[in-house]
DNA sequence: GTTAGCACTCAAGTCTACCGAGTGCCAGTG
DNA sequence: CACTGGCACTCGGTAGACTTGAGTGCTAAC
């Protein structure tokens, strides 16, 4: 009751008390799914006040667009606002024990190409925290030729198969209607070898002009190759857990949006790179824009690997979500998963 | 009360009236979702009787377990039973000029390897029935080599790189602690081609037991080749329209069940190809004991290549399905699918 | 600045009544 | 004797009236 001065620290914008407030409001929200009410905040608090001090500052916390309320007689609920302001002042926490040693385990025994780690992660990820996850293998738009070859599928079908630099495999069929013989296309494999080793998919190759049949292949398959390039850069998408959609939201039409959006990896992946760039881990609410995601916060960490970016991994859920454990999950995926790469690359 | 003999004619095990009354309560319910009274199946079939007589014949039709009423006062509702024998008793609809031309199209202007392709048609697939769709493409078990080709990463990592008769190309990581030199990698490459070449993934090969670089490396990739086998013959499935889910159903919990089922591919495929070996084209309601899917029908279409299964479509929807349109679909689309198949190997 | 007190609001639950779609049964009819 | 019209009955769904209670905003007092 007694009264001492304000306390004087500050946390962003927001006075101590206003922020332990906001803090105790999400807490509390995240916990019970329910609009939380002064009493409740002023006993989840160590403030020692009031509820009506603490209304006093619900009204200011929603004057200023941190809070909403339902409707009158109800509550009050965090806005994007809100959340943005309690992850941005969020300590750091670590990720408990046992998430810890499942993570180290999955890592240890987890075997296979890049491909499938990636899928397996996304399991994991998905897994250990209850919401959707993403992950997300970055093209090989850098990576060099290391090895083509051309091979007979039958009279006027070949496969271009080509390997690259970061141990991506790609294949490409060549058709050649007026046939070719078995030596011409083992020439043809030979020449583009010779032409493509060393060189990314950006480059502009040098082909023969040569009406015979080895160049009629070189040309095919090069043109194959190059042409199918925007699509193999690509990147690989994994989702992981999308049932996890249906449990975080109960209006129908928002799980289907939601499932829509993730359904479409060209937008998931731009989704994904946008927070990257904007160098932020979280994204809440309407924060990235897509309008279906609005009830949806998405949490990302990169995955870099010698300094450069290789891959992301993503999780989504409502934003009424576990931010400090989600994130720290997160991190401790985007860990491991650098040094399983870091550590025996290539495989 | 009074026992007469029943009517003759039988559809089924069901006399004709009997089936009528049956066709319109599926089809009307299929229309409205709700359930269907005796006048409106007076209304809809052309047997010129009252209701009353409906209603007779309708409580003889629940007694057998084809109807089912959700309460006393409410109409009639189909059975799994009672939509399995409309199913059965569908005369085959052709798909529609729309719908038709569209498949047409589709294959028309599809460009790129068997994956995309099956990738693309469970989109199609979904798109034109509104239904999730599952577009298994079977594994190359049968599948011969037609090359494989050890290239270099690093010091001490290689790839192997196989293709396939059927114009699958698989990678597998070969480490190599000891380091080998790139005349070794090539020779291992050269052994591996004389060693693998013809061979399927079943078959037992005689590696060399010398302890050299060369005969190391042959055994390494010999045995990744065999190790992952397995998993390689796993079919690769695509699934379209996941979010069609949410529209299908309106329980919540519901969804997230069809959905996890979903995310199993192992079960899916398993799903796929029980129905297939049992010879039905759908499986209704609790049919193919899986009790997540028991709210669900699902559709089934083989591809056939060459006398041979090599995939499979599934449509997987709500039981109060349009099954007319939707089987006419997929048999659309499976022989569209054999057909470019087919016409064109490898492409 | 803080608080207790209080009037006020409003979603949610309960109760009642009622409507109407649909049924089952039965007696009458061609 | 199959069919029908008539009728009493059932029961889910809706609407309105009332109650409850959580939570608020305001204000006067400390």
């Amino acid at each position: 009751m007694a009264r001492r001065r304000p306390p004087p620290v500050a946390s962003g914008d927001l006075d101590a008390r206003k922020a332990t407030i906001l803090r105790a409001v999400v807490t509390e929200h995240v916990d019970t799914a329910q609009p939380v009410g002064s009493s409740a905040v002023a006993a989840a608090t160590d403030l020692e006040v009031s509820p009506a001090t603490v209304r006093t500052e619900m009204v200011a916390l929603e004057r200023e667009g941190y809070l909403a309320q339902p409707h009158t007689s109800a509550g009050r609920v965090p806005t994007d606002k809100g959340y943005r302001f309690f992850v941005d002042h969020l300590e750091r926490g670590a990720v408990g024990a046992a998430q810890q040693s499942r993570v180290r385990d999955f890592f240890a025994h987890v075997r296979g190409e890049m491909e499938d780690v990636l899928e397996q992660t996304s399991k994991l990820l998905s897994q250990l925290t209850s919401h959707t996850s993403v992950v997300v293998g970055a093209g090989h738009s850098r990576a060099s030729v290391l090895s083509v070859q051309l091979v007979n599928l039958d009279a006027h079908h070949h496969l271009l198969v080509t390997v690259f630099s970061d141990g991506t495999v790609t294949k490409h069929s060549v058709m050649d209607a007026a046939g070719a013989s078995a030596p011409d296309v083992a020439e043809a494999s030979r020449q583009l070898n010779a032409l493509l080793i060393g060189t990314t998919l950006g480059s502009r190759i040098q082909v023969p002009s040569r009406a015979d049949a080895v160049a009629r292949l070189v040309r095919e398959a090069t043109s194959a190759l190059h042409e199918a390039a925007p699509t193999i850069e690509g990147e690989q998408v994994y989702i992981g857990g999308s049932s996890r959609v249906a449990e975080a939201f109960d209006g129908v039409e928002t799980v289907r949006a939601v499932l829509s959006i993730l359904e479409q990896e060209l937008v998931v992946v731009s989704l994904i790179e946008d927070i990257l760039d904007a160098d932020v881990a979280v994204a809440i609410g309407s924060e990235h824009g897509l309008e279906p995601l609005s009830a949806c916060a998405v949490i990302v960490a990169p995955v870099v690997l010698e300094g450069e970016t290789v891959g992301a991994l993503g999780l989504l859920g409502p934003t009424r979500m576990r931010y400090r454990e989600v994130m720290a999950t997160a991190q401790a995926v985007s860990d491991e998963l650098t040094r399983h790469f870091g550590g025996e690359p290539g495989a």
